[in-house]
RNA sequence: GCCCCCAUCGUCUAGUGGCCUAGGACGCCGCCCUCUCACGGCGGUAACGCGGGUUCAAAUCCCGCUGGGGGUACCA
């Protein structure tokens, strides 16, 4: 078990390979055994396996370092150590391995795939152990096997799935060691957690099966084997693992979107564990002191980016006005905003920012809001036309251009008023009636509340918009007579 | 094929033998608020996979079935 908060024996590690952008699922093992070594005044080590050179590439370090500090996992941080680099260790494990042999737990076998099948009939049966007492030694293209037992059992003490017991029998004896003598993921894995001093391995349930045979390793090196806790694997909607093929998975990816790295903490620590008392937004501490990872779910989970969106809502609601406006701001420039620099206002965004807030659930959704501000031509809906334009709308616009056009202040409230006014000459609710004034200004039938946001836009340029309204309403009327659908 | 894991509303979950006519959240649907949309408030929809046990009592324990999933590499 865990010890309490306090005892400093609790080691446990998070070790990704650096073959890609990192993992919403690699996300939530770190964040739980972060949170596991926090708790308990541990450590957490940070285990970069990057021996498959093949498909490692250095600059996926550099993202998995800065993912993992987006989520509050710091290299500076007392409970965090490492990175090691499993890569540096290669002479450990080959170590490890010679003992092995030399022990009589492992020996050299020189058959290739083929041959195994060939000799066994069947290629999914795995190898027959031809080479147990063939007495081979080291030679370049033997392979380095485990002799597993064949009797008895395996059983393996996990805090989550509560002690699965594996048959030895039905265990192969899988390679250490590759032909050309580098050590394989099996090996490596155990002998860095126990050069570590790993006490607890906590990762995902794929690596269960492996679970027995890297217990064996453990024993077979004279070492007592850790405590393990498999955690359920995170799902698609189709209920399968979340891959990076088929599934969007980088953490990266959400972050750029405008998920903000708290709600996405908040969700994963969601996934397959609860905090109780019906609670579920909570403050990263907060999770910390009651996480216990012996209730962590057994089940697999699905990744819900409709959940993780409300959630993300909720933070960015829950931020202060000058918070949400400093998150906000990359999606104000450059790349991401659809205006120039000098088309910019930050003046006015800023009028209108604290009605902006309650409105976006991403962060990118911000352009859509406020674009009508910055844009010389709004971006118009078709839709949103053709469903506000109607009726009297030509006359109503005409009406409230004159009436807007005298209007003092120019401030929401009087704005309001005229609008009303005008509405009830055409007979209709004011809800009716600033419809088609919203869509052609704001170019969409949804968005801010108008008379702030005509405020904010100024005289000139509402007018100039409802004068253009106009104008392609009365074009419109030339081209197509009004019986004809509106759309 | 073989090994292993899993099984409460559509989804994430609470529930550890009686407090369950199963709670919360997301989603969805209404209503209220309201200049639109949001926000907020209120209400609703919806689940213990099936079959056997054990027990006075089972969502909770046991067995089987069914259904999902993971693994099965000289990848990690």
């Amino acid at each position: 078990m865990i010890p309490a908060a306090g005892s400093s024996d609790v080691r446990v590690r998070f070790a990704p390979s650096p073959t890609g952008m990192f993992h919403v699922g690699g996300g939530r093992s770190a964040l739980f055994n972060w949170a596991v070594a926090k708790q308990t005044g541990g450590r957490f080590v940070l285990r970069i396996e990057d021996t498959d050179a093949s498909r490692n590439q250095p600059e996926w370090v550099a993202g998995i370092l800065s993912a993992m500090a987006a989520l509050g996992i710091h290299e500076d941080d007392p409970t965090f150590e490492g990175p090691y680099y499993q890569s540096a260790n290669v002479g450990k494990h080959r170590e490890a391995a010679t003992r092995l042999f030399e022990a009589g737990r492992a020996y050299f076998c020189d058959c290739t795939r083929d041959v195994v099948a060939a000799r066994t009939g069947n290629a999914q049966t795995g190898y027959d152990g031809f080479c147990r007492d063939r007495g081979l030694t080291y030679e370049a293209g033997r392979a380095l096997r485990f002799r597993t037992p064949d009797e008895g059992e395996t059983p393996v003490v996990d805090l989550i799935r509560g002690n699965p017991v594996f048959p030895n029998g039905a265990m192969e004896d899988f390679v250490v060691a590759r032909g050309d003598g580098s050590p394989v993921f099996l090996l490596a894995n155990v002998v860095d957690d126990l050069d570590e001093g790993i006490t607890h391995v906590i990762r995902g349930e794929e690596h269960l099966p492996n679970t027995p045979k890297q217990q064996l390793l453990w024993e077979a090196l004279g070492a007592p084997p850790p405590v393990w806790a498999h955690l359920p694997v995170i799902v698609n909607e189709k209920r399968q693992k979340l891959s990076k093929r088929r599934d969007k998975v980088a953490l990266e990816d959400y972050l750029a979107e405008g998920y903000l790295p708290a709600a996405m903490v908040n969700y994963l620590m969601l996934l397959g564990w609860s905090p109780g008392n019906d609670e579920e937004i909570l403050p990263f501490d907060e999770m910390v002191s009651r996480f216990r990872i012996e209730d962590v779910n057994s089940a697999s989970a699905f990744f819900d980016v409709k959940k993780l969106t409300a959630f993300n809502g909720e933070y960015i609601r829950a931020m202060p006005l000058e918070a949400f406006v400093a998150a906000v701001d990359p999606w104000l420039h450059a790349p991401r905003a659809p205006w120039t620099e000098e088309q910019f206002d930050a003046e006015a965004f800023a009028r209108v920012a604290p009605l902006a807030q309650s409105r976006v659930a991403l962060l990118a959704d911000i352009a859509d809001n406020v674009d009508f501000l910055f844009l010389d031509v709004p971006v118009f809906d078709e839709r949103s036309w053709a469903k506000a334009m109607k009726e009297p709308a030509a006359e109503l616009l005409a009406d409230a251009r004159t009436a807007l056009a005298s209007i003092e202040p120019w401030e929401a409230e009087p704005l309001k008023d005229v609008v009303t006014a005008v509405g009830e000459k055409h007979g209709l609710k004011l809800g009716k009636a600033q419809a088609p004034v919203r869509v052609a200004v704001t170019g969409r039938t949804v968005g801010l509340p108008l008379f702030e946001s005509l405020e904010v836009l100024g005289r000139a340029r509402t007018m100039a918009r409802i004068d253009a309204a106009i104008g392609r309403l009365a074009s419109e009327a030339t081209q197509a007579p009004a019986e004809a659908p509106a759309r």
